[in-house]
DNA sequence: ATCGCGCATTTCGTATGCAACTTGCCTACA
DNA sequence: TGTAGGCAAGTTGCATACGAAATGCGCGAT
């Protein structure tokens, strides 16, 4: 095992080497993007060995890529085993949507206080890439506008604390919420969009009661269709009464 | 440099070597230790090899250890160049309080709503040996012990995600508490137990609107009297007027 | 046939080696 | 005198090496 001499997978020609401390962050990123997307299913085994061959690196860069992901929430780590791709506990899914609606609500009424044109420009653009994405069916864009979308917002806050764990929540259910579209094959179903716009403007005029509004109720849409759509799942061997009970339950 | 042959610092004998997979732990641990207490201060370079004399393990541990603290935000590693303690960034205070402000309130009345025998229990233990530190005047133990008490009031929500917020919050926040109850050297002020006091009486009878008062009025204590001590601190060049601002605010 | 035990294999945790990048200093030159 | 450039030292990022823990399998005993 010499070197890589084929390097197939592309980055063309002899691609002058990677900058010296890139290695770990593309794994990371490249990991992060595949256990978003479901292309690892929760419980994949992360062999270290494999992993570096399968980069053409050394186990030392993808062991740091696997402890930043551990620490991040999307990857175990049991002492002395393997790593795997953490596990979608569905019985979490009521503290997840708790706290994501109180993101979503709290994130809007900040970012309608701070608000900036250069923030609801911003909003718009990705509103209507959005737009663009549900018209093309193209499932994986959708979800990664809704997430753009949201922690947008969350910037409009300018609280880092905030922005941060709407980001960390955000990636956590994104799995979730790739489930959800993926359970509805080709038909999508929209509901979303019209809760975005009420958003957008109630922050452009800064009225941040409507934009709470708002962002209690795109959660709240959200949340009972997927309830609703992983009520049809096997996999949801979850109570749902309980999820779709809290789902219109003010927690603050 | 064969091997540290003397094994001066101790660890006694031939100490049954650690068992396997706890150096890079007991790094993490230590190191954390140190930063939150400020024994290690903002700004302080960490040397890889350093730390591994230090420590007498090899340079793999101590990394993995320093890749962990950098995912909490507690330590800052620019490409290719030292690792170093994370500044505490002044500037971030007010949403700092903010955040505290906000998780305070919401732990207070979801813990209220979801309370417990056991988990009242817990509380009053903490309170009880919050109060022997404070008699002692055990700065250290106060720290912790103010640590804990939030930490566990955020358990009672049996909310994960607001769970794990409180706890890095709480993290974030101590190398500033620690800061602040330094400036009056011995001469502690208390006037945050009251608060703690109501605050478990209102969770002990279930009300969520005393509780999460009481909350709101701790936070509002400490956010007052950091604001204060700081302001006859030469570091702090922030306007404190914007932050005294924010403490009576009500974000939601 | 089932269960328990020991050995071989696999994979991890840690140690060490090496090359690249950064930094500071020293020198040469305008 | 001030600035640019080069050399040397130091530290990191990545590669590789090695021992230990865990897993799986085969064999024997009950």
């Amino acid at each position: 095992m010499k070197r890589p001499a084929s390097k197939g997978t592309g980055k063309g020609a002899k691609t002058r080497r990677r900058p010296r401390g890139t290695g770990a962050s593309s794994v990371y990123e490249s990991l992060k993007t595949k256990i978003l997307n479901l292309e690892l299913k929760p419980g994949t085994l992360l062999d270290e060995t494999e992993l570096s061959r399968h980069y053409h690196l050394s186990r030392s860069p993808v062991r740091e890529a696997l402890i930043r992901l551990s620490a991040e929430g999307l990857v175990e780590t049991p002492r002395n085993r393997s790593s795997m791709v953490s596990q979608l506990d569905f019985s979490a899914l009521p503290a997840y949507f708790d706290a994501m609606q109180l993101l979503y609500r709290l994130s809007a009424r900040l970012a309608s206080k701070n608000r900036s044109q250069a923030g609801v420009a911003i909003l718009k653009e990705i509103e209507s890439a959005l737009e663009r994405a549900h018209e093309r069916v193209d499932v994986l864009s959708i979800v990664q506008l809704n997430r753009d979308f949201h922690a947008a917002i969350a910037d409009m806050t300018r609280n880092p604390f905030i922005m941060n764990w709407m980001k960390t929540l955000l990636d956590q259910g994104q799995r979730v919420f790739r489930l959800y579209l993926a359970s509805f094959g080709d038909r999508v179903p929209l509901p979303k969009l019209s809760q975005h716009h009420a958003m957008i403007r109630a922050i452009e005029r800064g009225d941040a009661d409507a934009a709470e509004r708002a962002g209690k109720a795109d959660a709240q849409g959200l949340i009972e269709e997927v309830v609703h759509a992983l009520g049809n799942l096997p996999s949801a061997d979850l109570d749902l009464s309980e999820v779709a009970e809290r789902a219109v339950r003010r927690i603050i």
